[in-house]
DNA sequence: TCGCCAAACTGGTCTATACCAGATCAGCGA
DNA sequence: TCGCTGATCTGGTATAGACCAGTTTGGCGA
């Protein structure tokens, strides 16, 4: 099928494939949120098979150029958002200030015990009550992450009666004079699995960006932990050193 | 050839595939640095195709539990180095610092100027002369990361003269007395692509954390800018606030 | 006009196979 | 003993299909 391209070293199918359509994105021809064509005609169009440019698209999601909806299709991928870990502390906030729609979905409220993972993280001991909080956030309807939010009942006493749709920072705020102050970050880039990744509404194996985050009040007492599932494509991180 | 497992929803087989090898990787029966079995003898212990076994092993890539190494095979990762952005400065401690062993190539130096990309970042100005270099460097014989670093020859003059097969930071502290103080430090997870791929010895679209810095000295002076390329199962970052 | 349903379409998973290019290694010859 | 060489092993690239499971959409009927 395949016109045999004779010179030697020309680069593998695939990329060209990749390529080709990272030009269209480049160009503009292909704009954030319009879809690719599908596989199957994009193989045609380059006489290729699903399995090549399967391999092309999946260069393009790792480079965070596309990104694929579960069985809609292939489309291109807006502009990260930026995120100052050392200076942002809403969510909602910043990505409102980007330009952007931001929304959260509150998924999950339980009321449970501190376990050894999080007692070496939070400084709580084993079995002491703490509340935990699993929300989606989305930019511009796209679902961008997942959490895991741990908070501390003796400092934020009735906590997991409100409502969390909203600035959870706001909320600490207002409600318990919370003044976050120490923050200790770590992440790393991973694959989004199970259950992170059908929360999120993507397939196992999605690459990510794992981001947990211990705040502290003003005192030093612990108020929240947060693990935070990424989207790897949706974010850039800034911190500033002086 | 598959003999068809007739309850419903279990989980695809190249799913199983990676949870029998990251089981027999959690159970230490595979440690870091050993290889696994080839992909063809992989896919004949579970009854099935090399495709499908490549998904699985692609499981594992993105999750950073295993690596492949061009052509050789696939090896357990080891752990990933923790790297503070906001305290470290020299790669070579902090490798050591862990125990691990450090190593420096210097590629190419070469004396160019400023272009507009690098004049924003810098505040150089367009046509200013910079020295360019680039590095590779390697944790326990594994290269993880190459960089460009764009140095100030106004501040640093000779600097192209010097050997950097060791750490820049000595250097500069030692031979021109700078104390870095203010850091501007971007990051995000991207896809290594070419040249930074074959510098590092892998294959095009191999997951990576691209991240920059700008470095000035006590007096705000523009000393260096560094493009980092890092393979994403190498490092962890952690920064604190306060 | 509205709502439902079936067809068409999407990506998701999988088989079976082929050939290529670089890495490795055993064995042969100097 | 040492170095070369060719066979063998590895992953890398590619074809040509197949069927499945959600999503979307167009048309039909109330």
């Amino acid at each position: 099928m395949q016109e045999r391209v004779d010179e030697k070293s020309v680069s593998p199918l695939y990329l060209r494939v990749r390529d080709h359509l990272a030009a269209q994105i480049a160009k503009g021809l292909l704009t954030p949120s319009t879809r690719l064509p599908s596989e199957r005609i994009l193989a045609e169009e380059h006489d290729t098979t699903r399995v090549t440019t399967r391999l092309a698209l999946a260069q393009l999601e790792a480079e965070g150029r596309i990104y694929r909806s579960n069985r809609r299709g292939w489309f291109v991928s807006p502009p990260r958002l930026i995120y100052k870990p050392t200076h942002d502390y809403s969510f909602s906030e910043n990505v409102t200030a980007q330009g952007r729609v931001p929304a959260t979905e509150t998924l999950d409220v339980t009321s449970t015990h501190t376990n050894s993972w999080l007692a070496t993280r939070t400084g709580m001991a084993i079995g002491d009550p703490i509340v935990w909080l699993r929300r989606r956030r989305q930019i511009d309807g796209r679902p961008v992450l997942v959490e895991n939010i741990y908070l501390n009942p003796k400092r934020l006493p009735g906590i997991e009666t409100y409502n969390f749709d909203r600035s959870l920072w706001k909320l600490l705020r207002e409600q318990y004079g919370v003044e976050l102050r120490g923050k200790q970050i770590e992440m790393y880039p991973t694959a989004l699995v199970d259950p992170q990744a059908s929360a999120i509404g993507v397939t196992a194996g999605t690459a990510g960006l794992y981001v947990t985050r211990c705040s502290r009040d003003a005192d030093g007492c612990f108020v929240e932990f947060d693990e935070e599932f990424w989207l790897h494509d949706a974010l850039s991180i800034q911190v500033e050193v002086s």
